[in-house]
RNA sequence: AGGGACAUCGUUCAAUUGGCAGGACAGCGGAUUCUGGUUCCGUCAAUCAAGGUUCGAGUCCUUGUGUCCCUGCCA
């Protein structure tokens, strides 16, 4: 972990006013639960890190937990690469799961369980149309749908049919179970959700033990549910799914969390896109998902923004619903804040000029104390030689300088940081007329 | 003649729930500075529109307008 986070106080935003109105009321005897649900389909973005912030500053904030949990319910997309990648991002952003790290596959024979529930409860079906022929029976955002010719068929013969599903007796798209719930729905998302796919790929945790995979909708409530989560926070997109995250449960009888959606972050400047983000990596464009150009978190680390930083910044942009596109330069702010109140000072020539003191013994040697770091005496000294011959930056010299030029120029003088004042009084130039060193006296 | 959500300084988030619209970033001006950094001070700047209720509206009501999301067997 990259630093420890000292302060919890009670985060401000409206998700924290109704987790606060739900223990006044005592919806869940004062109990907060959240959790950050990332599918380990790529790395963790600066988006991501609103996400991460907000939930386990949530559970901090008002002492409850937040669990970590691998929505990885769809195996070809998925990878352990991605889920080490979170697990280290998340730790290195400062927050800690504990021992509450779960899997959406952990649940797999769990959600099945559920998936029977519902056909002997005549609420899903095992729909045979082909996918197009779906999309066709679905209707169109402003017409309704059309029931499919398999909606009708009987319990015993979904049961049947899920098992040979499960099995393995059916192709990929062969067959699809469905909720049945209304295919005139004006939310286009309750017309019949698919609940479980046939997708006859290994999965990176539960290998070939599978060749049906429940979808995000089935999944994502049911896991919310078992793990007891109370305040399921996730992004605006979802506000359409949430009659669904609430019916499947509600239709299962099981404990039902509350899904809150708030506005994800757009930066300017920012790519932020997972596949935009993985083209950018799989083309080539950029060294890796770390590579220091990336919006990505470990990109960020890489390129030396701090921890805190991230959390500073993930702090003042805030949490709404409305959507937003926050300036770039208030994350630089937030990285400049936090580097230079930590950050130790040193030096570097990127681009020498070899100076002269000319009236300064030849074999001697000085060491001076310079601090480490000005706005932090804690971060001590270090000594550093100074002697007849030294080089400065190229920038800080100019031979015709202006007015506002505030560095060394022909009879200027200037001081060198914890040492002398030097003045300049040559130039030495090579045959090109090159100035290739100055001369200066203390 | 689909459904859902949102709308406050340039940007972003607030506003004790009907009582003087505030902070941060960005911008501009100045002071300090052994980092052209930092710090400090000052300054510019907003309630989408039109009606209505009210002593009083960013907040409540009505009607508009604009933006975002939804027609994956992705999440």
């Amino acid at each position: 972990m990259s630093d420890n986070i000292t302060e919890s106080t009670v985060p401000k935003n409206f998700i924290a006013a109704i987790i606060e109105k739900d223990n006044e009321t005592g919806k869940y005897d004062g109990r907060v639960a959240t959790r950050f649900p990332p599918e380990p389909n790529g790395y963790l973005h600066i988006g991501h890190a609103k996400s991460i912030c907000l939930n386990f500053g949530l559970a901090k904030g008002f002492g409850g937990t937040c669990n970590l949990r691998f929505d990885d319910t769809n195996p070809s997309k998925e990878e352990v690469e991605y889920v080490d990648s979170i697990k280290e991002d998340v730790h290195w952003l400062g927050f800690d799961w504990d021992d509450r790290l779960f899997y959406s596959s952990d649940y797999f024979d769990q959600l099945y369980a559920f998936a029977v529930q519902l056909i002997k409860d005549g609420k899903a079906y095992v729909d045979s149309l082909s996918a197009e022929e779906i999309r066709e029976y679905r209707g169109t955002l402003t017409e309704p749908g059309k029931d499919s010719p398999y909606r009708t068929r009987s319990i015993e013969e979904n049961l049947d049919l899920f098992e040979r599903m499960k099995n393995g007796e059916f192709a990929d798209g062969e067959h699809l179970l469905r909720a049945k719930i209304d295919m005139a729905s004006p939310n286009v998302i309750m017309r019949d959700p698919a609940l479980y796919r046939i997708r006859k790929v290994d999965h990176h945790r539960t290998g070939d033990k599978w060749c049906i995979y429940p979808m995000y909708d089935f999944t994502h409530c049911v896991s919310d549910s078992l793990e007891k989560i109370t305040h399921s926070v996730c992004t605006l997109e979802f506000e359409n799914n949430r009659p669904l995250y609430d019916w499947v449960l509600e239709n299962l009888g099981i404990y039902r969390p509350q899904q809150i959606e708030f506005a994800r972050l757009n930066l300017t400047y920012t790519v932020m896109s997972k596949r935009r983000l993985i083209q950018l990596v799989e083309e080539g464009h950029v060294s890796g998902w770390d590579d220091p150009r990336m919006s990505t978190i470990s990109g960020m680390r890489r390129r030396g923004y701090p921890a805190a930083a991230i959390r500073n910044f993930c702090e003042r942009i805030g949490v709404a619903k409305a959507t937003n596109m926050v300036d770039f330069a208030l994350l630089e702010f937030s990285v400049r804040e936090e580097l230079n109140a930590h950050s130790p000072r040193y030096m570097g020539v990127i681009n020498p000029l070899k100076v002269v003191i000319e009236n300064y013994p030849d074999d001697k040697t000085e060491e001076f104390e310079f601090q480490n770091n000005p706005e932090d005496p804690e971060a001590g000294t270090r000594m550093v030689p100074f002697s007849k011959i030294l080089y400065i930056e190229r920038d800080d010299f100019m031979e015709d300088a202006p007015k506002k030029f505030f560095r060394l120029a022909p009879g200027r003088e200037v001081r060198l940081r914890y040492a002398y004042y030097i003045k300049c009084t040559d130039v030495i130039k090579d045959e090109n007329g090159e100035v290739i060193g100055t001369a200066l006296y203390l």
